[in-house]
DNA sequence: CTGAAAGCGCTTACAG
DNA sequence: CTGAAAGCGCTTACAG
């Protein structure tokens, strides 16, 4: 009685049952175009060999093979909200059916959002589902696409290539909001950034734009002073805005890149004894569940519904596609959702 | 002027380069052993060609032949938290360094949850990080750890077996949480759950067990109307205790299974008019870093710092090592913190 | 200095 | 009904 090896092939498989490797690639994936597969008392055998080693696929070469991964991911900007939340658990949900693994990609600093894209680039995946702001040079996603990868990116700007693209204006809705605090009387509106988000490019940065277009539109000055780079932590939101309103010249509203600074935002707020949006308005971006419930609802803009339904179709239709699917644009615009805070 | 081949391989580079495909790996990837490279000129025509045609390595090619994946991931239990964020962000640091690739594993509910294991038993990925309370059977691990997957796990009770273990004690934890309001005066005290913590195994369902044991020991009866199944989703914490407040008897302090949920409690209870603690004692189980900046601040139990620097080491040094490394046990003990909030 | 060849683990068209 | 063999793309010990 020889020990199983380490981590047992096909061929191990074989020799173990006394049939040959196709034998036992019949027995696990079946035949294709209808053959018969191996009698039952065979079946039997190699499936007996299968257990007692404890076999199991090795993906390396099973993809090599069939070229494909059976893998998908998704690819946001860290951190995690409730929307990659949902999304993973959308993708979940229709690749368990197809029997395929998803993995998520957070694209944090430099270097490692550029981890990230080496597993789409390096074929670690068969497709992908890209959130907004993440750091990809549109030629990289033609030549990507061009190779045969299934993408689905969120973007305003990008003309599919190969890919389709999920148009959700947010440049639009973003500046509703602002014209929202503008036309409600305010002229100091505080900005909670993401960190780094004065750098980004022009397409990414549709947030901050906004703001300043607007403002500037209304010929009111923008106060450096006012935007700050806490969006993407609420603690840092929190702490943020307390500050702000024990300021001599505390702003009158506060505008963030985030929903859930924004939460934060109001809390600091009333806990400061001011009241939102009697002393403070707040406003947030990106509409998550968590704005509908607490005491002012929040004010936001963002898409009605938590729901990736139809882009989440669209990724598997391209993966199931027998030839290559034109690129295709889908609109889900944001708009603008007045609550009680703002 | 042929066009490039959708997905070329280094036989194209090398046939471009009139060169072997050797030299073509020889180039991309140098020589092992001290072996010289091949000299500048030959080296500018695989570049030249490699470039010309986008060439990019195929991770199943070189997987299948370097018995590695150049990946590793981070398995937790779905959604996301400060916690899972930021050891994505410490794995993909070290991973970065190393030339590695970094996917998350959020596990779902039932199917996806064993989709997200079979990434590692068919070996997407050299090695992971397992957060607490994912479902995997501890009889896989051994086998996992035995077919050379490089694996850290946060358990409080498995023992180390191929694979390292990361001892929190969060039963001894969760227990003094409750020890805390009981001695505090309480004895209706609500939990805010996980969804189906109920049905969870012994081993996974500490927090729970502690509410029911620490209640049991002091003579308490546990109230089921008592304990909601709303500790992963903020908006529904939030309603879940404005309900509890409005009922005839409502509870005078809430344990949450998550800080994330007591926040909200928090905030629920303010809303109604009800002050924290003096109303409403509120006590959390994580310590997310948002705890420390509400108020009043959170009384949670957890570990003191953010930060998986160890854990990250240790799963690195498993992949670095010669000889499989033996399975090893760290504390990482939660304690009780007290602020304000309870 | 460079190339021909073997082989990683799998799948599958084909021959017997 | 079953097996021998080719080949997916890569790396590397070896021969020339």
């Amino acid at each position: 009685m020889t020990e199983p090896p380490a981590r047992p092939t096909q061929r191990d498989i074989a020799r173990r049952a006394g049939v040959s490797t196709a034998t036992v690639s019949y027995v696990l994936n079946g035949r294709r175009g209808g053959a018969k597969p191996p009698p039952e008392e065979t079946r039997q055998r190699v499936l007996r060999a299968v257990a007692e080693v404890g076999y199991q696929v090795d993906h390396a070469g099973r993809s090599l093979r069939r070229r494909r991964t059976d893998l998908v991911a998704l690819m946001y900007p860290a951190p995690s909200s409730p929307w990659s939340d949902r999304l993973a658990e959308q993708m979940q949900a229709g690749a368990a059916e197809r029997g395929l693994g998803v993995v998520a990609l957070p694209q944090g600093e430099a270097a490692s959002g550029d981890a990230a894209l080496r597993v789409l680039r390096e074929r670690y995946v068969d497709g992908a589902v890209l959130l907004p702001d993440c750091r990809v040079d549109p030629a990289e996603l033609t030549r990507l696409a061009g190779r045969g990868l299934a993408l689905v990116v969120f973007d305003d700007h990008l003309a599919p290539d190969g890919f389709d693209v999920v148009r959700q204006d947010r440049a639009r809705a973003c500046r509703a909001a602002v014209e929202h605090l503008v036309a409600s009387g305010h002229r100091r509106i505080a900005y909670l950034a993401h960190p780094g988000e004065d750098g980004w490019d022009g397409v990414r940065s549709v947030k901050l734009r906004g703001y300043r277009d607007v403002l500037a539109a209304h010929g009111i000055g923008v106060d450096p002073a006012l935007v700050l780079p806490v969006a993407d932590s609420r603690p840092a939101a929190y702490a943020a805005v307390r500050e702000l309103l024990r300021r001599p010249d505390p702003p009158t509203a506060v505008l963030s890149a985030t929903d859930r600074a924004a939460i934060d935002a109001v809390w600091a707020a009333r806990d400061h004894g001011v009241e939102v949006p009697g002393g403070l308005a707040v406003a947030g971006i990106g509409n998550i569940p968590e704005g509908v419930v607490i005491t002012p609802a929040l004010t936001t803009v963002g898409a009605r519904e938590l729901d990736f339904t139809r882009e989440v179709a669209r990724l598997f239709a391209r993966l199931d596609a027998a030839a290559p699917l034109p690129g295709e644009v889908m609109a889900a615009p944001w708009e603008l959702i007045v609550r009680a805070s703002a």
